[in-house]
This record gives structure tokens, sequence and C-alpha cells, in this order.
DNA sequence: CGTGATTGCTACAGTTTCTGTAGCAATCTG
DNA sequence: CAGATTGCTACAGAAACTGTAGCAATCACG
């Protein structure tokens, strides 16, 4: 188990708590991007997120729970796994690089 | 040695190659956010990225090689490593979590 | 009722990734 | 020539992740 990202409690690498630290620590973790990419349009249910990119059920698990402790990912029954309101919000500020990253590509293959 | 990021390659978890998937895989992957994050003000050399983020020569090693293979970081004999062109879109893309970070953290204590 | 499908999630051995420490070759400094 | 700084490598031990199996709870159908 890794450590916890919890407000007031310092970020791998950090001595500071400062928040931008956490969240860059949580989102430098494995398959967290990817998990926020992936509910981007709708709410999913476990398996199909797992299938979706194609991780190991232990670290989804861990990972969607990272999500939901720092309230940026939630569970509906009825639904599945969504973004939270938070959650969205830090989607919106993502969706630029959707864009970008083609450009990105273009260059990298010239 | 982990998969490189390279255009036309599928990223892991991903079987398409899409520049978005390279893209979140590359970001996703330990201290490379952090060492974009660094880099945002002046160029450093490497010990003292390597001090400052706390990880071991090793990785950060790799993880500035990857960087540079995808044209996000240089170095520069004279004042260190730095970010290229394409690394400073990047990084502006992702100012705006500096702000929305603090927000962030008040949500989660409250 | 009872059988099967779906749900989120856990167990665990094996593999990959990362850490922590030591140190090297090349270059500059005095 | 000694000392400091540069980027970087070696390698054993520790931590993180994978791949597969499977469990308890809930729901649907007959």
């Amino acid at each position: 188990m890794v450590k916890p990202i919890l407000p007031g409690r310092p970020a791998r690498g950090s001595k500071s708590g400062r928040p931008i630290m956490l969240l860059l620590d949580l989102l430098g973790r494995r398959w967290v991007l990817r998990l926020i990419w992936e509910l981007r349009e709708e709410p999913k249910r476990f398996r199909e997120l797992q299938v979706a990119i194609g991780a190991s059920p232990t670290i989804v698990n861990e990972r969607l729970a990272e999500l939901r402790a720092t309230k940026l990912v939630e569970l509906d029954d009825a639904s599945g796994y969504r973004l939270t309101t938070l959650g969205k919000e830090l989607l919106h500020l993502f969706l630029p690089l959707n864009v970008w990253s083609e450009k990105w590509a273009n260059r990298l293959s010239a």
C-alpha cells in the first residue's frame, strides 16, 4: 500500500504538503490519468474500467479508492463509477491536452 | 526498462497509439509531472532535480531520457536541463492546476 | 425457490519498477 | 596536480504492479 493522498500530509518527494504537490503525486500514479480520462463521458462499471485500461483489478481498485478518498470520483449504485463535480472540473482542465497531444505527436514524427 | 513512448507505438493499456494515450502514459509515469513542474521557472542540473524531487538517480535519468526523447525537455550544457518550446506549451496547460489544487485541498479538509 | 449473471472487490505468487548507495569518466578550477 | 562538479551507471534490496482465481452480495428469470 502506497502512502495515502490526504491534505496536510506530504506527497512523495515533497516535505511540504502543498496542494499542487499532492495533486502531482496523485496524478502521477499509474492509471490515475487514464481512469479520469475513461470517465470523461459517462459512468462506467468496475470491470468496464478494468478492461478499458487493461490493468489488474487490484490496482484499479486501489486507484479508484484513492480517487474516491480525494473526492474526484464517486460510485453510484445505479450507474457505476463517475466523476464528481470536482472531478469534472479537473477533467476540464485536462481537455486541452487532447488537442495539444496531436500537435506534439506531429512534431515527434517530423 | 519500460516501453518507450514513441509516436505510432501503443501506450501501456492502449491498443490505439493515439497521441492522447501516449501523453497520458508518459505523464502518468512516476516523477514525470514533478520533473516538468520543477523546470517551470529556470533550468536545473541533474543533481539539483534529483534532490528537489527526492528520487533515485537511476529513475531520474530514465525519466529525463524519456522527456528528451519526446522533445519536452532538453539539456543545455551551460545552464542544465530545461523545457523545450513544446515543453513550455505543455507546462502552460498545466499551470491552472496550481490554483485549482488549492480549492480542491480546501474541499478535502472540509 | 434456485440457477445464473452481474456487481465490487480480495488473495496471492510472480514479475517489473523503484530506491539507496556507491562510484566512474569527463570537464573545469585553482 | 588536487578538488569540485558534471551527467550518468551498477546493483542489491524493497516496493509496486500483474495475472489469475475466486468470494459474497445483489438482481433477474423461470
